[in-house]
RNA sequence: GGGCGAUUAGCUCAGUUGGCCAGAGCGCUGCCUUUACAUGGCAGAUGUCGGGGGUUCGAGUCCCUCAUCGCCCACCA
């Protein structure tokens, strides 16, 4: 070994990947490798929108397996000579934390409290009067509320974070941002001020799914369906004659919602189902409270579905509020916002006589579960049940996060135009859809599905108290009434604001709900509303239009297909609005993790496995290998066997190089690389590159890895045992061929650490830093194009050469001898240009088989096939 | 009911524009302590490419159809 490059390469007699991760992501973090250049211009640029976690201080398997792939392809991006802008976000803003800071502090929001500096929260458990323990819970302002959420976030993301840096990537830590951080709001705010100033925001009384529990507004977007047990209850309605009288004759009717009876407005039919045809026009009444409804017609009920004929309510479900609105229907609403029967009496039972009025005031106030029980009673009694309720099992609309069924009620929200209600816009997002790249391709499709399937405007407020406060006060009238035809917004130089604590432009605290005053706005924007936004909040869009002219449209969006309904399609929305682009110009939709059973992994089935141990036993980048190994947007069961095999490629790169750079390997200079075995490696090794690199940019890492991963094992298994002889030189004075061998060693060990590092960022960061300069991803992206290497040969050589030292294993494991087993004669047939190569690598053939003769015979026949005659020697 | 995707060795998956005997790894079997690695190495066996049609000289690959699984959507009285 030259005494000169001695120094400068350190190997570890016995190397190990325990402790890298902590080792290099400290040195990382110092030397600021994935720091973003403020200083490139926008084409140099690969801006990536990051989709921010939920902060909850644990990491899932699934989030490991997404950023993990789009970590690779950041780090291929800035080897390749982009400046990388790859933020991180913590989406610390909504319910999840909202219910955590109820929890931790024993405090729950009351908007309407003024903020209290000196506000403490009480101790969570303390001791009743009764000498008992109880839990404690106290009233504050959202001021104060927002303030604990914050502290308590502020904790947790010190500990998230950590957990994060484990897994290698390889973002800017100092472009952290927060969905709740004041930079944050004052964008959501900003953008909401402008889509208002716009006519693209706007406020209607309106049907509006809503959560009891939660007691909110809730979104098409948020909707699942549970299957949930119910019945068909057979009622009958009674006709009535034009003098009004009920004459007998009845309507039977089917409903799996009896407790609504009281907010029935209409019997509906199809027009042409000539069973009812007769009684379109007519009246009937309701059965018990004897309201007086038209029997209507409408091609949206089915013929065959129950008797033919649906009671209408305002509300039992979405098809009610359809037909509420084209059939010009009254409103008749008798569940409150707390999913329980409206306590007063409504007029038009109140109109229908006493007995309505008597039997309403047997369900006032009762839980809709409760109401019907009652109700069914009830119409058992007056004979209008017909026969028993039959038990069925129905898909019925939950708020995905809730655990009680949706109710409509009506109420008065705010909405983003989204297309749902307007064709012409419907439209041009659905353009939008067609003008992003989608890796995989078939991904639009879900996005154009959802486009055509809107049915609505964008419900963006919500009745809870952690988020982004919609940013505007209410004038309120000489009778002290909130007029909210008078909406006040604030300076846009004074976001973020929030109305329940500061005071519109020319107002004072005094005039809060005074008449000629003004009221806050009491609701927050969905997290969707801000999340939506992130391109222009990780940009430094109304906050650094440098930053923003060098990264927006971003390059990237990562994410989930579960969410192109929710984040991709709102973030088109808002970015159209705002900037009338595209927010990005692709977007990469990662696969699910299934586990074993071919389920998808999610916490509701328990099925979930944890990723730290993982990390823990296996280490970062055997988790990065599997990651990396499923090919973009396609589910891949979890699969622990696949983590070790990315623990032994990690350690077999460590060996692999040792052994290369103990070997002298450690100057690739092209020149020195004579040999055809060496030139034929090389030129392979190009062929890899070439197929890594087109991978890349058609953002499929996984082929990249493949392709790396098959070259380095035929590396290690023939490539390496075939020159070790050689390499092995006088160190004093190398012979031209020792060389060789080094030089091409070490642009082999060079080049397929480069390959590498996207996938496995520490080990090879580890064996870059025994002989190389600075970090391998600072390094630059391999090219393997002339001049830089050999060129004009084939790798026939190094195929031909590999195939007899495997029939020369092929024969010593036959033989069960040792394959350091001397080998008599090696006969090989073949055709004269694998011959002639097979003889220009001889000396490493015969030298690394062990063997005493090789001969090399040409065949008759070109097209015959190629013969290997090994007789070994038996003389020992 | 509609849309999208998947179905290849016991398991997890590759198979790019249709082209010679269909591949990898794991697992399995046998052998080898070989001075980079026993956290190893070498070798071996294993497939009606979900079923059925069709196009073609030729189909895992293109078309039709059916089945199963997954995800998404739907106005679920």
């Amino acid at each position: 070994m030259h005494a000169d490059r001695a120094e400068a390469v350190q190997v570890p007699g016995k190397p190990n990947l325990d402790g890298l991760e902590t080792k290099w992501d400290a040195a990382w973090a110092s030397s600021g490798v994935y720091a973003f250049d403020r200083t490139a211009p926008r084409e140099r640029v690969f801006s990536i929108d990051t989709p921010p976690p939920t902060v909850s201080g644990s990491l899932h398997m699934g989030s490991v397996f997404g950023y993990v792939q789009t970590d690779a392809v950041a780090r291929y991006q800035r080897m390749a000579g982009k400046a990388v802008f790859y933020p991180m976000g913590w989406d610390d803003n909504g319910l999840p934390t909202e219910r955590r800071a109820q929890n931790y502090f024993g405090v729950h929001c009351d908007p309407s409290l003024p903020y209290d500096p000196d506000f403490t929260p009480p101790a969570t458990e303390g001791i009743g009067a009764d000498g008992k323990k109880v839990k404690r819970t106290e009233a504050c302002s959202r001021r104060n509320f927002v303030e604990l959420c914050i502290e308590l976030i502020t904790a947790d993301e010190v500990v998230f974070e950590a957990t994060w840096r484990r897994i290698g990537l390889s973002v800017d830590w100092s472009l952290l941002y927060q969905t709740i951080s004041d930079e944050a709001r004052a964008t959501s705010q900003r953008a909401f001020l402008h889509n208002l100033a716009r006519g693209e925001a706007y406020q209607a009384e309106a049907p509006t799914l809503w959560d009891v529990s939660f007691a909110t507004a809730v979104a098409q977007a948020e909707l699942e369906d549970r299957e949930r047990p119910g019945a068909y209850h057979r009622l009958a309605f009674h006709r009535v004659d034009d003098a009004g009288a009920v004459t007998g004759d009845d309507v039977f009717i089917e409903t799996t919602r009896p407790e609504l009876l009281a907010a029935c407005v209409a019997l509906v039919a199809h027009p042409d189902d000539e069973r009812y045809a007769p009684l379109f026009g007519t009246t009937v009444a309701t059965p018990v409270f004897g309201v007086r409804v038209p029997v209507l017609a409408h091609e949206l009920a089915e013929p065959d579905k129950g008797s033919g004929i649906a009671m209408i309510c305002t509300f039992g479900d979405t098809t009610d509020v359809t037909w509420w609105r084209e059939l010009e229907l009254p409103t008749r609403a008798i569940i409150g916002r707390n999913g329980r029967i409206r306590t007063e009496t409504p007029e038009w039972i109140t109109a229908a006589g006493d007995d309505a009025v008597t039997a309403y005031e047997t369900l006032a106030g009762k839980t809709v579960f409760s109401a019907q029980e009652q109700m069914v009673g009830l119409l058992r009694a007056s004979g209008d049940l017909i026969g028993e309720p039959e038990p069925i099992s129905h898909p019925v609309k939950f708020y995905e996060k809730g655990d009680k069924p949706l109710e409509i009620v009506t109420s008065r929200q705010w909405y983003f135009r989204n297309g749902g209600r307007d064709p012409e816009l419907r439209e041009m997002f659905a353009k939008r859809g067609t003008q992003l790249d989608w890796v995989p391709d078939h991904m639009r499709h879900r996005y154009q599905h959802w486009v055509d399937g809107l049915n609505g405007d964008w419900l963006v407020s919500r009745q809870r108290f952690f988020g982004v406060p919609i940013p505007i006060w209410y004038g309120v009238d000489a009778d002290g009434e909130p007029d909210h035809d008078t909406v006040l917004v604030p300076d846009e130089s004074a976001l973020p604001v929030d109305p329940s604590s500061d005071t519109p432009p020319g107002y004072d605290e005094s005039q809060r709900g005074a008449p000629g005053g003004f009221v806050g706005e009491a609701d927050v924007l969905d997290t969707w509303a801000t999340s939506s936004l992130t391109p222009q909040i990780a940009c430094g869009w109304g906050r650094d239009d440098d930053l923003f002219a060098r990264t927006f449209p971003m390059d990237l969006r990562p994410q989930g297909p579960e969410i192109i309904r929710t984040w991709l399609f709102d973030t088109i929305v808002r970015a159209h609005f705002e900037h009338g682009t595209l927010p990005w110009k692709r977007a990469t939709i990662n696969g699910w993790i299934l586990d074993p059973d071919r389920k998808k992994m999610s916490k509701s089935t328990g099925n979930v496995v944890t990723p730290l141990a993982l990390l823990e036993n296996y280490g970062t980048d055997a988790v990065r290998y599997w990651s990396t190994s499923a090919r973009p947007g396609t589910d891949t069961a979890f699969d622990e066997g696949q983590i070790k095999i990315g623990r032994r490629l990690a350690i077999k790169l460590l060996n692999a190089s040792r052994f290369a750079l103990n070997s002298g390997a450690t100057d690739p200079d092209p020149a020195h690389i004579t040999e055809a075995l060496d030139r034929a490696l090389v030129t392979r090794l190009a062929g890899v590159v070439a197929t890594a690199t087109a991978a890349f940019d058609a953002f499929d890492y996984a082929r990249a890895l493949e392709v790396t991963e098959a070259f380095f094992w035929d590396f290690c298994n023939d490539y390496l045992e075939l020159v070790k002889g050689r390499a092995y030189g006088d160190d004093a004075e190398p012979a031209d061929a020792t060389l060789s061998a080094r030089a091409t060693l070490a642009t082999a060990l060079d080049t397929v650490l480069r390959l590498f590092a996207p996938f496995l960022p520490f080990v090879t960061e580890e064996v870059w830093s025994w002989w190389r300069p600075g970090s391998v991803h600072a390094a630059a992206w391999p090219t393997g194009e002339p001049p830089a290497w050999p060129t004009g040969t084939d790798d026939t050589v190094l195929a031909v050469a590999a195939d007899v030292l495997g029939a020369i294993r092929h024969a010593k494991s036959d033989a069960k001898v040792s394959m350091k087993a001397p080998v008599a004669t090696v006969v090989f047939t073949d055709s004269a240009e694998r011959g002639a190569a097979l003889e220009a690598a001889a000396s490493d053939v015969v030298d690394a088989g062990v063997v005493t003769t090789l001969v090399v015979e040409q065949s008759d026949d070109d097209a015959s096939p190629t013969a290997i005659e090994v007789t070994l020697d038996q003389t020992d």
